[in-house]
DNA sequence: GACGGCCGTCCGACACTATCGGATAGATTT
DNA sequence: AAATCTATCCGATAGTGTCGGACGGCCGTC
């Protein structure tokens, strides 16, 4: 069952090839000099790295200057289409997002954090910042947190020790058993809620979805402004979340 | 300049593990004992090359069957998002479609192959087989072409070299000279044509977009079945697609 | 209920190969 | 014109990826 037994150092030049991979994603564009500077790594390990990945069509090399392709781009794509659980969820969130006005996700749990497999946006909210495929703590944000509280407690465990509870907003949760505590009222509830528990100002509102075993396929969120989403709108929001998730529940037993 | 010179053999375990990675993209998903054998790589190798990837993030591993996480994605859309290229073109090509409504691209030169780094398409289009960062052969796409014929000779010729011009479709321009001919013929036009060329029944209508210098930065293409569009209602096609052209031309030397 | 096949995982030895420092050539700047 | 930056290439070493084999769990069959 547990396999991250002794073995846990392997395939040291593809990490370092996914460390190179994750500098240009971050950075954009790089140089041999530049990377093999902020990695700290010979230059001429990061160039036989480049060249590689070039040969294999994942990279541009525009003179000396290096950026990830589009390659990677069809990767990634080909990647979310073929996800059906995101196909069979996106159309709900997207009206979710447009009748509440707010942003609306759906995410899972996957290597032990919160991703979102869709996002989507009503009129009024502005900022994109999020991305398909983004990750967050399970600790710290509603999906996570509605999600985690329905996993086996070993897993939960697990999690936690894999990825610690630190402060990232004002009101992140770092106490162990003040999270265990909350856990316990999102399963009564069947509900969760952040509150600027990842982001300063945020109120993420979360249900989860589950199967007939009583196992998260993941959740469903509504965020905005804490100010936006006072407390006699919110209960339009809870309601608008119970419908998507009716409905999704509806579509998945469909399948 | 041309730095492929002795040293092509490099960082075989990278190698491998992009080919790992490029079977469950097809597949989408796969036990050890399925991607060994499809690739005849040992098992143990393959094994060691996925429990790697697990640990930096990038696989999801439910009960020993494999897929490709989410964290791939999320890298798709950051560099999407991050190519300026795309995001001054993207409006542009979108209300092209609208227009024709028929399916329209933006195409680059990467890796020596026409790449998409935008795809839209009219209401009665249905099919979206196409995805952002998809590539084709330069010699069989009007894209690609419209690209080709202002590139430098030499560059013209290694990319032919490279990847070859072998028959895809009815239409296919298999030899050489023939295809010179046609380049002059696209650079003297302004226009690029491809019959049935990579797909059977598709007619794809593409012009280039230059630099002051007469460098292509890439194409714009409208495409669909042969028989919708006829010639009538051809030269209106063209003119979107000059309408289009003249817009993006625009919006990058504002920029 | 026991057996046989298949699977994923783990181990260990060897050959290989990724690494790393240094050297070279070109470009750009002072 | 010299100096300093760059990317690229080379060669030797040690570390490491590879590969065959073995273990144990799982499932279907006999």
């Amino acid at each position: 069952m547990a396999q991250q037994g002794p073995g846990t150092k392997q395939l040291k030049s593809v990490r370092t090839t996914f460390k190179i991979v994750e500098y240009l994603k971050h950075e954009t564009t790089g140089s041999v000099s530049a990377i093999a500077d902020q990695l700290e790594l010979p230059k001429s390990t990061v160039h036989s790295h480049l060249t590689t990945l070039n040969q294999l069509g994942y990279l541009r090399n525009d003179d000396g200057t290096y950026r990830l392709g589009y390659r990677l781009v069809h990767l990634g794509r080909t990647i979310e289409q073929s996800d059906e659980l995101r196909r069979i969820v996106a159309p709900t969130i997207e009206t979710l997002a447009n009748e509440t006005d707010e942003q609306a996700y759906f995410a899972i749990e996957e290597n032990g954090l919160a991703t979102n497999i869709v996002v989507a946006e009503g009129t009024c909210s502005i900022r994109r910042e999020f991305l398909p495929g983004g990750q967050a703590r399970m600790t710290n944000t509603a999906t996570g947190k509605a999600i985690l509280a329905h996993l086996p407690p070993e897993r939960i465990d697990e999690i936690i020790q894999r990825w610690g509870m630190p402060a990232e907003a004002p009101g992140t949760i770092t106490d162990e058993d003040e999270l265990y505590a909350e856990l316990e009222t999102i399963r009564a509830d069947g509900i969760a809620y952040a509150r600027a528990e990842s982001i300063k100002g945020l109120l993420e509102i979360a249900m989860p979805i589950l199967d007939d075993d009583g196992q998260p396929h993941g959740a469903v969120e509504v965020a905005g402004p804490i100010k936006r989403l006072d407390d006699e709108c919110r209960e339009r929001l809870v309601d608008d979340i119970e419908t998507a998730v009716n409905e999704i529940e509806v579509n998945l037993s469909l399948r």
